[in-house]
DNA sequence: GCCAACGTTGGC
DNA sequence: GCCAACGTTGGC
């Protein structure tokens, strides 16, 4: 079991999207960035996935979701109505991968990133740099458990 | 909304 | 292969 955390506006996923239908599975489209995609590839069935909210008014972890798809091509590159297309993908050499996530756990509040930033065990994460990117991290066990901890 | 930081593109 | 220009991300 790996653990992970992506990056989300909230205006356009938030972890509410999620919380309202605990069944429903979301596919995780539109990511445009190969470090990321890498990542993603490497994602198992079951991995944990802190969604962490971005942009907007409560930056920060807000709960957790599960991986239950592994990575497949993303429909929305071949979409030209799409604004993720990607007119250089094609369906025999796609560039780009989704996964599916699941509601897991919804926090009873954000993990703000100011309570990241002090958290020691975070340190080395993407998540606390300042003008980081990635949108797909990878989360240690030991960043998981001083996450966890900070509720 | 601003703008620094970053990843990607494309001319050379 | 370099690197300037560009578009996007994301905290503030």
């Amino acid at each position: 079991m790996q653990y992970w955390l992506m990056k989300t506006e909230p205006e356009e996923c938030s972890i509410d999207d999620f919380a309202k239908d605990p069944s429903a599975v979301i596919m995780w489209d539109g990511v445009r960035n190969y470090q990321a995609r890498n990542f993603m590839r490497t994602m198992a069935i079951g991995d944990e996935v802190f969604i962490y909210h971005s942009r907007c008014a409560n930056i920060g972890i807000a709960g957790i979701v599960r991986v239950t798809r592994m990575a497949y091509p993303d429909p929305t590159q071949f979409d030209t109505n799409a604004p993720y297309f990607d007119p250089k993908s094609t369906p025999d050499k796609p560039r780009w991968d989704a996964v599916d996530l699941q509601f897991v756990r919804k926090f009873t509040r954000v993990i703000a990133l100011d309570e990241l930033k002090n958290e020691p065990a975070l340190a080395n994460n993407p998540v606390v740099r300042k003008g980081n990117r990635l949108s797909v991290i990878p989360v240690t066990k030991d960043e998981r458990d001083a996450i966890l901890a900070l509720l």
